[in-house]
DNA sequence: TTATCATGTGAATAACTATTCACATGAGGT
DNA sequence: ACCTCATGTGAATAGTTATTCACATGATAA
């Protein structure tokens, strides 16, 4: 029997333990059997701290949104210029994914998607918000002539957040086979040369 | 008992039934059961004309490659402008993800990415060579002056795919709550200013 | 010290999964 | 007409899944 600990603290455990099973087996790969030898305990005891999947899967949300967005929310919030504000944003929500490929699958899974629509719901909000977050940033650069004048904030945003989530996808089909980093040097190159 | 039919034909109704299936219910919810009933036959028929799921998933990958990426390669081929090529290939891809959403799950689901692995090479491939291909246009576009001198061709492709797959993954997200083909125009709008 | 209750677990259950198999049938060649 | 074999199917099987439950244990408050 394993040291007990409270509730608080194993429900961390849990969801820190899902996110890396999703990271090395994809979001399928998510059963009670997975996430309870990952995390070390009995399968019983996860539902000691979960009422069951839906609750892990909205935990596991909420995890991501205020580590992933709320990160932008505040380098977005910063007194720096827009384009190194936009620069951050970028590489930090690259580096996040390097090191936790979890997170964009389980946010981009058509699983989760599917099957529980209401976390679903959640999830979309979340990522309009992020989306205007940074189109927030667009204009703002816009508006100090650091950027095209041309440009519409929303959909630029839309294009460099479907930059970063290319990159991921073709970096897990790739089965990890190109370092993500210079990958993404070159493509955030590029993308000054197309909003400057 | 239903008519009998070639295995030719089988097949064909099988990855339809199938891809119906992945765009009703996503990639987890493609069960021999699910392609059975969809399709109108008993399980054990499918196994008549398929040994097994792997197959399956594999014609799933053949038809998809022939189908949306053959058309790519066919209008780069074309002798119209490369920007008129890039639109026509843009509004094409967006076109056949609303007619079929089961499309896009199953080229960026991360299940069949991680529990198919040759196939996952396959698709991995297919992808190179659809960016290659519009990399060409790209490539074709700056040097006879359309678009900017600057443009990396592959870095700009992999910018308007990411475009399209994020747009995909909004749409099936909020449950396609909001109409595909005007934020397609929105987005295309924005990124020949960019471009240009 | 001891009583209590939150925490921990092995085993059971019911539902669902892919796949197989023995048997049925009918279309097309002879 | 009839033979044959590709095509079609209900039922069985073995494995996996989420979830429950009766029982164990140990931290902590009294």
């Amino acid at each position: 029997m394993i040291e007990k600990k409270s509730t608080r603290i194993r429900k961390e455990e849990i969801v820190q333990a899902a996110l890396e099973v999703i990271g090395e087996k994809g979001v399928r790969a998510l059963t009670i059997t997975a996430i309870a030898n990952s995390a070390g305990m009995s399968e019983a005891n996860i539902y000691r701290h979960f009422s069951g999947k839906d609750e892990i899967f909205s935990a596991l949300a909420d995890y991501i949104g205020s580590e992933v967005m709320g990160k932008a929310a505040t380098v977005a919030g910063g007194s720096r210029k827009p384009l190194e504000k936009l620069e951050t944003i970028f590489f930090s929500h690259i580096t996040i994914i390097a090191e936790h490929p979890g997170i964009p699958r389980f946010v981009f899974s058509d699983d989760v998607h599917l099957t529980y629509r209401d976390l679903s719901e959640t999830l979309a909000l979340r990522i309009e918000k992020y989306v205007e977050t940074i189109a927030g940033v667009i204009a703002a650069g816009i508006a100090e002539g650091e950027l095209k004048a041309g440009l519409s904030p929303h959909e630029t945003a839309l294009t460099l957040l479907g930059m970063i989530q290319f990159t991921a996808l073709r970096w897990t089909i790739s089965n990890a086979t190109f370092e993500i980093r210079p990958e993404a040097d070159k493509l955030w190159e590029n993308f000054m040369n197309l909003i400057r």
